[in-house]
DNA sequence: TGCATATATGCACATTAATGCACTTATATG
DNA sequence: CATATAAGTGCATTAATGTGCATATATGCA
């Protein structure tokens, strides 16, 4: 793999989204809750939050959307749970396509 | 170490200052750019991007304040260098207390 | 000193994002 | 069906951030 092509998979990697969704102390705030309790509905994640119920829903759609918490349906209840084992590897596959960022011989 | 403990850990690593820093399209161009040049004054860094060369000056800086880049003054240049080795370090980090975070039996 | 180059900064403006409230939709249960 | 609970959505407001221009500052060089 060449040089530029190893950057260009960083780049992918690297897309804001994820670490826009990382970005707000808010949604820090539920992942830290997330990674305590392991899965919770949103009223639970919302009820010691300042924030309004629809504001935690926004930010757990966004935290889904960048694939760090996924989600399933149990009745009136949407139960999140911490993407963990993605979560890892994403942040493994971007170290290690930075550290042969790095290594490379581009100029 | 407790769950608490741990995961007040990752909190802090997980600092929002990071994350914004890299939550800007134009900041991981940059980034991109100085992985395959190692090192570029602002002047470099800004000719090929559409953005007015104030606006990567200030960029730089917020990257600068996340640690992310490192800058040494050249003169009339500013030469700024990815931290290559202390961005990786942070990466490995958190990836290592994410994992004692999900391995903990908090609950 | 005068001038060119490199960068920073003040400022106004545009865009994006977070927030809360009211309301709707969906589901369970009496 | 009526009611309660859980969550999503539209909307207005506000805060934060990105942007470019004009200008200031700093440095090097003739």
């Amino acid at each position: 793999m060449n040089a530029e092509t190893e950057v260009n998979t960083l780049f992918e990697q690297m897309d804001s989204t994820f670490f826009k969704a990382l970005a707000e102390p808010v949604r820090i705030e539920i992942l830290k809750k997330l990674i305590m309790v392991r899965e919770a509905d949103i009223h639970t994640i919302a009820k010691d939050l300042p924030q309004d119920r629809s504001v935690i829903s926004r930010h757990l759609s966004i935290l889904e959307e960048a694939k760090v918490v996924s989600m399933r349906k149990d009745g009136r209840h949407r139960i999140y749970t911490i993407q963990g084992d993605q979560f890892i590897e994403r942040f493994e596959a971007i170290t290690q396509t930075i550290k042969r960022c790095m290594a490379l011989d581009c100029c």
